[in-house]
DNA sequence: TATTGTTATACTCTATAACTATA
DNA sequence: TATAGTTATAGAGTATAACAATA
């Protein structure tokens, strides 16, 4: 840092960033995703794969478009990841049984373990993402950040291709 | 959309997903960056340009450490940004006073008049995004994610290299 | 002819290591 | 010897277009 009475600021302004709701949502996500690697080191899933695999579980049977949409991946990189998941032994495709193009997407039992494994964690995880916040006021930014992505969901000019 | 009764559902249940803070921030941060690109469309900057050119804006003489610290950017991804806003004629580099290995840099008047246009669509932008919420949900949820991004930021674990 | 999922491919973003020039 | 910024490079992540199989 300068000893002289230089104009290079040590102390940065920020302030007409922080002014913008994008900018803020952005720096939070990715301390959080380097959180996330943080806690579920090399040898676990990534945040994407971990997502993946857990709406799998929810909704078994779920076709890949529908999971694209749902996750805002673009078919083809889901398509990869999908095969990662399966590689590993996490998840299976099955051919559906009505409309022959599909594939049906099911969580193996290996995937329900690890699955279950990076769950148990997840409450410390959670705890030391917000650990900032007052318990009242994470309940009460979780539900304003649900609605915000409803919301941008639904929107008029989500004239998304 | 299936006609029988097989296992695909059409109407698919995130409810594990959205329960972690974290897919809600990512979700949103994504459908954010969509509105961004559809709103300055392509001649214009990127988000992270735009946030760059307005930090350099507000900390005339930043070097680059401090701003790739700032705006969570690795140094060399950082030299690569300023090199495109460089070329564009929207910012300078110019060598430091004092210690002669750093570099201060400066927005240009083109980096002005840029970034005045871009903030003169601002407002309608932020409301846009912010339109499924009330203003007083809107200001509680700025309030809390800067906060939620000041105790990230200065957290114990983020050892960050 | 349209749609599902896949392949191929390119482009951006990001991450690490090595280099230079100063300190 | 250490630090600021750069260069080189590789690895993710993401985008579009084109294809095969099915509707």
């Amino acid at each position: 840092m300068p000893r002289d009475g230089s104009t290079t600021p040590e102390t940065i302004d920020l302030a007409p960033l922080e002014a913008l709701v994008g900018f803020n949502v952005h720096i939070v996500d990715l301390l959080m995703y380097q959180r996330f690697y943080e806690r579920f080191a090399t040898p676990a899933l990534t945040p994407g794969e971990f997502s993946t695999l857990l709406a799998i579980r929810a909704n078994p049977g779920i076709r890949h478009g529908a999971l694209a949409d749902a996750l805002l991946i673009r078919r083809p990189n889901l398509t990869k990841l999908i095969n990662r998941l399966i590689a590993a032994g996490l998840a299976r495709r099955r051919r559906a049984k009505g409309d022959q193009r599909t594939v049906a997407l099911f969580i193996s039992a290996p995937g329900e373990r690890a699955l279950d494994a990076m769950l148990a964690a997840m409450p410390a995880h959670e705890a030391s993402l917000i650990a900032g916040l007052t318990a009242r006021e994470a309940r009460t930014l979780h539900a304003l950040l649900r609605k915000l992505a409803r919301g941008l969901r639904t929107a008029p000019d989500s004239a998304r291709h």
